[in-house]
DNA sequence: ACCAGGACTTAACACCGTTAGGTTTCGTAC
DNA sequence: GTACGAAACCTAACGGTGTTAAGTCCTGGT
């Protein structure tokens, strides 16, 4: 907060009257990066194969993680606290849903199109699995970083071969 | 510190007698962590068949990362800051590396044995992808536990379903 | 008996998020 | 034109954090 206060050469107090106290402020700041990354899928569109279109989904993503680790870290490498809502809060939609519920839709409709293994049927557990996926080499590459017992290959690179993997291996046919 | 210091019944300052400061206390119970680590995965012995041998790694990553998530959190969802090793440390081998040793090992036995899709020939980026991808859903399940927007399934089932399809899609044959 | 060194403590430092209380600024109503 | 109320902002301080300087105590070896 002193450091913020510094760079907008403003005592730190006066922060406290626009946000609740820290936690607020990195909420506020978490759910334009979430809006961002909704928009960035909104760009996708709806490509009617809705492999193609989860396979979009995934580059998206790992291009949005790798062009902005900062916020990455902030919306989904650090557990924010339940918000309390002390003040009643208009409790609008999560902006964390939009993103997600893109990528759960994209799921849906793979499931629909009757593409999938029969053990894949449930849209929210598909989108947990492809998602986490991801995530996972996105998050390890920026937390193990320089760890010396991990040589890291591209990201780009590995997470392309995953994502094909992931592809192939919840897909019916091949 | 001050917490450790009252459940030990010492004072905060006693500690810096045995750890040079707070992040070295860590960096101990991580490496003391990354050795029951794995402790788990040498238990698994070295099964035959390469591909088995896979499957039952991340079960069992995924078995102790539920059993032990604080740990898990540790050891794989924070920055360590890069020891800085004031007095020359004895550079003794990194506790991670046989854990990954392990993992990589098995990936290198998977495609010395011909069973894996042409385009996987090296051990190093396969064991990240293998390992990325568990790590992301038990990551996430950590981090956004109870954000209302993730209805999330039981984690088990969905590692195993990943676990499965991963290997589908890896796997020359079928 | 001495003393070197380890184990431990007291007191304090600088930093952090946060708050109580006071001051300034400014748009609006009379 | 003045009064007023609210917003914006500041000073000073609180309690908490990791950490350190300096001193005390205890113990084992010569």
């Amino acid at each position: 907060m002193r450091a913020i206060a510094d760079r907008i050469e403003y005592t730190p107090t006066a922060i406290y009257h626009h946000f609740r106290n820290k936690e607020a402020l990195l909420s506020e700041l978490s759910a334009i990066d979430f809006r961002a990354l909704a928009a960035a899928f909104q760009r996708i569109g709806r490509i009617t194969d809705p492999i193609d279109r989860l396979r979009r989904i995934g580059e998206a993503y790992v291009a949005f993680a790798l062009e902005h680790p900062m916020q990455y870290q902030l919306m989904f490498m650090t557990r924010r606290p339940a918000g309390v809502d002390s003040h009643q809060d208009i409790k609008r939609g999560d902006p964390g849903e939009d993103a997600y519920g893109f990528l759960r839709a994209a799921c849906s409709d793979a499931i629909a199109s009757g593409q999938l293994r029969p053990e894949f049927k449930d849209a929210e557990e598909l989108a947990q699995m492809l998602w986490s996926a991801l995530h996972g080499l996105l998050a390890l590459h920026i937390v193990k970083e320089d760890d010396p017992w991990v040589k890291w290959r591209d990201v780009r690179r590995t997470a392309a071969r995953m994502n094909a993997a992931l592809m192939r291996g919840i897909l019916r046919h091949q």
